[in-house]
DNA sequence: GCTATATATGGCACTGAGTTTCAGAAGAGA
DNA sequence: TCTCTTCTGAAACTCAGTGCCATATATAGC
């Protein structure tokens, strides 16, 4: 189906708003562009950036929404065949060669975003999404929704925990790693419990 | 030692900026109160509120700095005789007990913040500091810092996502359950690993 | 192709957060 | 008391974000 050329315009705006915005960024930071700055890169009025993007901050997450969506997507593949941890683990595993496949895109983007500490904070919030995603795929496989389902919740809130952790170090590591054998050792983690660790163990420091 | 006049003057400038807002915060909402009104509430001209607090968000959080404080030296008490692990859980447990003893104040704040997705987004942020100091507690028992082991920040952000649907269990259901209770068995989770769980089983649901 | 309607845009004015500057008030110290 | 330092209040300024309305442009019906 054809979209009309109302949508193919709206389209072509957005993106050349996220183009002009990205250069800018790029060139002078995200706290030195103002609003205007980027409306006239991109050859709109300031109404009509704002129309495309409710705040300024939106447009260094334009692909929020469709990454969750895909996650979802991922995780779902393996609703039936495997038990929910396994479906779960291996979305993931599949959204890491996702994030391999696109590392400069997003090395860039963090490099924008670890700028400003207000937009380190909203990538936390979006990033929480994805605990959402998780819970919602553990609960439904005991047939309740994320609401409901305490122990679900709970054990999103872990592997969150170390998927934030996994990214974390991939990205100050300058993304140079195995995403994928990074994501896989992280969920193992969370599979045998911290038990199966030396910080459960007396060494000898605290002896000293 | 005594402090001077003037500072004390500061510190009861301070805590009238805090009580000025929270009334009327409580009274109008965040969002519905200007920084003004709460300078005008406080018998403080705007510029001194500006002084006292970066932002308007931050007299919501007034008492984060010693919060972490508190959770550090918590930990700190359990360094020596008890293993990393165990001295992490030890001190978070006392961290609740605490949190159990001023429900009140902290069931009020959470109020104010969930009425705005700004300072949901910030609490995210200032929460994010407790994997921190737990990620330094659990390096330095390998005479590391947290910068230098990505074990300890792996582990540290298991444990943090946690402590995060913990907490988040406790205030969604009003904070009438108990804390320590529902925090020691979090933790044991972590310990034990998802592995433990029906998560990890293929259940009736799977072959619907 | 022409007209009516729906929708996107641009311009403008307004609110509120946060910063900067500066003059003057008030505490600290001799 | 006099001087030095620090805190405060007032005003002007920048920028994000909102609301309104007139205008331009795409779509649909004829």
């Amino acid at each position: 189906m054809e979209l009309s050329l109302r949508e193919r315009k709206k389209i072509k705006a957005r993106q050349a708003i996220i183009d002009a915005a990205t250069r800018l960024f790029i060139k002078k930071g995200y706290d030195g562009t103002t609003a205007d700055e980027i409306a006239a890169e991109a050859e709109v009025s300031r109404s009509t950036f704002f129309r495309y993007f409710k705040a300024k901050e939106m447009v260094v997450f334009p692909y929020q929404d469709e990454r969750i969506q895909m996650l979802r997507d991922l995780i779902g593949q393996y609703e039936t065949e495997q038990t929910p941890f396994d479906s779960v683990r291996l979305g993931l595993l599949d959204m890491a060669a996702y994030f391999m496949s696109i590392k400069k895109e997003l090395a860039d983007q963090r490099k924008i975003i670890h700028e400003s500490l207000h937009l380190l904070a909203r990538q936390l919030e979006y990033d929480a999404v994805w605990e959402v995603v998780i819970s919602e795929r553990l609960a439904a496989s005991r047939g309740k929704s994320s609401r409901e389902d305490y122990e679900a919740r709970l054990a999103a809130g872990i592997i969150f925990g170390a998927i934030e952790a996994v990214l974390y170090e991939w990205f100050s590591k300058g993304c140079k790693q195995d995403l994928v054998q990074l994501g896989r050792d992280g969920i193992e983690l969370v599979r045998v419990g911290l038990a199966s660790t030396d910080f459960t163990q007396l060494n000898d420091r605290s002896f000293e």
